[in-house]
DNA sequence: GTCTATAATTCGATAGAC
DNA sequence: GTCTATCGAATTATAGAC
């Protein structure tokens, strides 16, 4: 399947579209629409509407994982590692909002075995905030907390900020929001 | 529609099935397999196949107002009434996992007038919670954040706690959850 | 309450002409 | 790459006998 312009304004189109309506509430048929043209051309761009959500979702899922690995393989503090992590996941959410509503809105849509290797790496990528929880907790540089809740927390609260892109009510700021963010966890976190 | 106990053990037997397979990928056949009868059968207990979402939703969206209603209107300090809340919400949460999988991932598939009427409640139970958090501010008991931020974060975090009852990996400590939850949320907030 | 049968629609995907 | 035409399967829901 090539690259081209073409293409990445198609997949964007289809992106939107299956965004307001749920993938699979998303007709080939409503695809074709908001193209203007044919059912038979959404062929052209994609093999088949399983292979939509696969490309989205492990694009920037994989994204994510560069980013923490650059983090986690730093030689910064533990509480600088988290700001960190906290501060980069928040810009490539800015940066593609609706592909991570996708992150946390349809990946129950694919099916094995995509379905499974996405399980295991999204597990793999909360393993990678473990180890550095755990280096913090290990320093006495964060407080005797619970790794696992500790970790189910941040990734919960991380993966819904999507919407504040999406629907800036108030003129979103982002860096506005990395600040009160990444503070929050901290204070909750990091003793003293 | 009747209520009996027949019909609770419908209820509970889809509900069980709409959380593993998704509400859109749940048949009624699918319904029917699982309960032992043929798909006409369903409709002895059911008008259709979304009112049987609207069920499952408004009932424990109910729950939960009526739970923090009691937690806004008593006289407690801020932070007792913020500690209070996140408790009671995982205690709901502890006995109802199922229908608050479907709080977190399905309510998107409701049709309106239905949708915007979960959206508008969904609304009013977030700013009873601002209030709590407003309060805190202005008496100067919480740290001066973002009341808005501050409300996505924990509401995000809790809405994704159910995963924790229902998937008891390592033998999940209930107490132990809303003791850990809700010392992360006050050290984030509280002054000192 | 349970069954058989089926209506009425919608779905993803393909064949083949241009 | 785009179109027309359509296939075959799956969907929710209902009618009516027992």
């Amino acid at each position: 399947m090539k690259k081209s312009k073409k293409r990445e304004r198609f997949l964007q189109a289809v992106l939107q579209l299956i965004h307001e309506k749920g993938f699979k509430a998303t007709t080939m048929r409503d695809i074709a629409e908001k193209l203007n043209f044919d059912v038979a051309n959404i062929y052209n761009y994609i093999d088949s509407k399983q292979s939509l959500l696969e490309i989205y979702l492990f694009n920037i899922q994989n994204e994510f994982h560069d980013s923490i690995d650059l983090i986690v393989h730093s030689s910064h503090t533990p509480q600088e590692k988290l700001r960190l992590f906290i501060c980069s996941y928040l810009q490539i959410t800015a940066k593609r909002p609706l592909e991570q509503a996708l992150i946390a809105n349809e990946w129950r849509n694919l099916k094995n075995p995509k379905l499974q290797e996405f399980i295991d790496r999204r597990k793999d990528y909360e393993n990678k905030l473990k180890t550095i929880i755990i280096e913090g907790v290990n320093k006495g540089q964060f407080r005797d907390i619970d790794v696992d809740i500790t970790t189910h927390i941040i990734m919960s609260a991380l993966r819904s900020q999507y919407i504040k892109y999406i629907e800036p009510e108030t003129s979103v700021n982002t860096s506005e929001i990395e600040k009160e963010f990444s503070n929050f966890i901290l204070f909750a976190i990091v003793k003293n």
